[in-house]
DNA sequence: TGCAGTGTTGCTTC
DNA sequence: CGAAGCAACACTGC
C-alpha cells in the first residue's frame, strides 16, 4: 500500500529516532525476507555493529545508510509498515498443533504482525509489521547496492528537480499503450502506485486507458504537472491511510481527506465515478472529466 | 463455506 | 526493446 508521499512520510518519522543508533541484533520469523544476501546468518553479520548515519528514499524503497559505507535496504511492498518501539519475543500456538514465534506490542500503539526486528543500542526496536509478508530487505556495499538490477534500472524520482519538463518528455519516447499502467511501470517512473495513479490522472484530466503514443504537448504538460502537485500535497498531508491499519492520531494521514477518485463514488463535481481493471488491478476515473485519446 | 479481491514488482512469455 | 500476465502471501468480505 505505502507509495512515494507514505513511504517519504515514514523516511521522515523514523530520521530522527533512528540516526545515530547502532543495530545490536536482527531476529525473524520469514527468512524469506532477506532477499541480498540470502541466508540469514550472512545478512545478520552486515548489519549487527553498524551504526546508522543516514536514512533516505528511492522510489517506495527505504534507503538506511550505515557506516562502513554500507546500505540498508527495505522495501514494504503492500502490508509492510516499519515503526519504532519495543516488542517482546513469545512462542505462540499454531492452529494445527506445534508452535510459532510472535512479537507482541509492549506499547498501546505497536504494530502486529511483526516478523522481522532490529534490536538498537538505545535498548528500542524498529520493526517491521508485514501481514502479508511481501517485504523486502538487502543489505550490502553501497556501490553493490545501487548497482543491483532493482534499484538500478529504476526510473527518475517524479519530485527531482532534475526531472525537467523536457526530461519528462523524452521518458515517452518508444512508450505505447496505456498511461495508468506506464505510471504504474517503477521503471519508468519510481514510486507511483495504484492510489496516486488515479489521483494524477483525475486531476490531469486524462483517461486511464489514453494511449501514451497518441499524447500532444498538452497532456504532456497536464501529465507533469499533476504528477508534482498530487504528490507534494500528499507529502504535506502524511499520505493515505486507505486499506492500511490504524494509527494513533499523531501519525494521522490527511490525504484521505481530500483524496478525489480513488476507492470513491463520486468525482468533487458530483460525478459518478467509473471503476475497472486495469492490469488487474482497479482503476477510479471520471468519464465525464477525464478524456480518452 | 469458498473464493474473489487487495496491491508491488520481478520474472516469464510473446 | 517493450507490454502483458502471473506468482509471491494472508486475510477480509460477500
Amino acid at each position: 500500500m505505502p507509495e512515494l508521499p507514505e513511504v517519504e512520510t515514514i523516511v521522515r518519522d523514523l530520521r530522527p529516532a533512528l540516526v545515530g543508533r547502532r543495530v545490536v541484533g536482527v531476529e525473524t520469523d520469514w527468512p524469506k525476507y532477506f532477499l541480498f544476501p540470502k541466508t540469514a546468518a550472512a545478512f545478520k553479520r552486515r548489519v549487527i555493529g553498524r551504526t546508522i548515519t543516514a536514512i533516505d528514499r528511492r522510489g517506495k524503497r527505504i534507503v538506511i545508510h550505515l557506516d562502513a559505507d554500507r546500505l540498508l535496504v527495505i522495501h514494504q511492498k503492500i502490508s509492510g509498515r516499519l515503526l519504532v518501539g519495543n516488542w517482546k519475543r513469545a512462542a505462540a500456538a499454531r492452529p494445527g498443533g506445534g508452535r510459532r514465534i510472535v512479537w507482541r506490542p509492549m506499547s498501546a500503539n505497536g504494530g502486529r504482525y511483526v516478523h522481522l526486528v532490529f534490536d538498537l543500542d538505545d535498548g528500542r526496536q524498529l520493526a517491521l509489521s508485514d501481514l502479508r509478508k511481501f517485504a523486502t530487505v538487502l543489505c550490502g556495499e553501497a556501490a553493490v547496492i545501487l548497482n543491483r538490477p532493482e534499484i538500478r534500472t529504476l526510473g527518475p524520482e517524479p519530485l527531482s528537480a532534475q526531472l525537467t519538463f523536457a526530461r519528462f518528455t523524452q521518458l515517452f519516447a518508444r512508450r505505447r499503450g496505456g498511461i495508468k499502467a506506464l505510471l504504474m511501470n517503477p521503471t519508468f517512473i519510481a514510486g507511483i502506485g495504484n492510489i496516486y495513479s488515479d489521483e494524477i490522472l483525475y486531476v490531469a484530466g486524462l483517461h486511464p486507458l489514453s494511449r501514451v503514443e497518441r499524447f500532444e504537448e498538452r497532456q504532456l504538460k497536464a501529465l507533469y504537472r499533476s504528477i508534482r502537485s498530487v504528490l507534494r500535497l500528499a507529502i504535506r498531508l502524511r499520505g493515505t491511510g486507505v486499506d492500511a491499519p490504524p494509527l494513533p492520531a499523531a501519525q494521522a494521514m490527511g490525504y484521505d481527506r481530500v483524496r478525489l477518485v480513488y476507492h470513491r463514488t463520486t468525482c468533487p463535481r458530483g460525478h459518478p465515478l467509473t471503476r475497472i481493471k486495469v492490469g488487474g488491478r482497479s482503476a477510479h476515473f471520471c468519464a465525464t472529466e477525464q478524456e480518452l485519446m
